[in-house]
DNA sequence: GGGCTTTTGCAAATGATTTGCAATATCAGT
DNA sequence: ACTGATATTGCAAATCATTTGCAAAAGCCC
């Protein structure tokens, strides 16, 4: 199957702004925060307020197409496709690597079975030492 | 082994603060905020302030002797000792479960090999509907 | 106990996020 | 294409969790 297009939900209007914001979510490498985007998008010639941007992401992730995280030691929310939800951070550098085949998966069912929780979603984060970190 | 009893770190002094702050940490069910810590403490007759029990939290997180993390839909950090980091949050009701036999030290091999980091922690937050509000 | 350093309390500052409001844009229905 | 109803935006001001400066109080080693 495809990778299907990113859409605005149903019953939400269509604005430069709004379309914007999803394109630089689906071209970052991994979660960003609500100055980088709003920077980005300044960057790119669009023309945008920062409360614009919060405003779109509180909506955006309220209809989970995206997913909003924090990383330790910083107290500004990221946000991200939510295939970029899961990632490594270097606690050194604070290079950020995209944890592609989710290892949740396979405990989904056991935490079923141990707390009878219907599972909605999750989000991993998991610290440490980069590569390139750990020969200096 | 013995569950080791939680002392202050080498060079900071005993405060009766700084205790206070641990032992509701000690006696949490899971992760909590600095406002639910303060009055806590203040329920319990400690004499104390808003900023004391941040600093603390600070130093205690940096010595590692505690966990910060961030739950979603909240712009307030929680904290709790490190045993109790990973949980299940009931999107309906908010109860938080946590998670004991954690799922993580099963897949740090792998990810390790994979991105070649050095693993130094995590932490795993999970979403979902408690049994409780699956019958309503 | 004395002296030195850390810790605390309080009030003020900070900084990310939110919000009120008036102006503008989108869109469904004509 | 035009219009009205409604959603969205920009800007400035408000919020609120967290941090910080500073002087007073407490802890600790001798
Ligand atoms: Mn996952
Ligand atoms: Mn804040
Ligand atoms: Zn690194
Ligand atoms: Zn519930």
């Amino acid at each position: 199957m495809e990778k299907q297009k990113l859409a605005i939900p149903k019953g939400y209007r269509k604005t430069r702004q709004r379309e914007a914001i999803l394109k630089v979510l689906e071209q970052a490498e991994y979660p960003i925060n609500a100055e980088q985007i709003f920077m980005e998008l300044r960057n790119r010639g669009i023309d945008i307020s920062l409360s614009t941007v919060y405003r779109n992401l509180e909506m955006l992730t309220k209809e989970g197409l995206v997913v909003k995280s924090y990383m330790m030691n910083e107290d500004k929310a990221r946000f991200a496709l939510p295939d970029k939800k899961n990632y490594l951070v270097c606690e050194k550098c604070g290079k950020i690597v995209i944890i592609d085949n989710c290892p949740f998966d396979k405990f989904k069912e056991e935490l079923i079975e141990v707390h009878g929780f219907e599972i909605t979603g999750h989000s991993i984060e998991v610290y440490g030492v980069c590569p390139e970190c750990q020969k200096k």
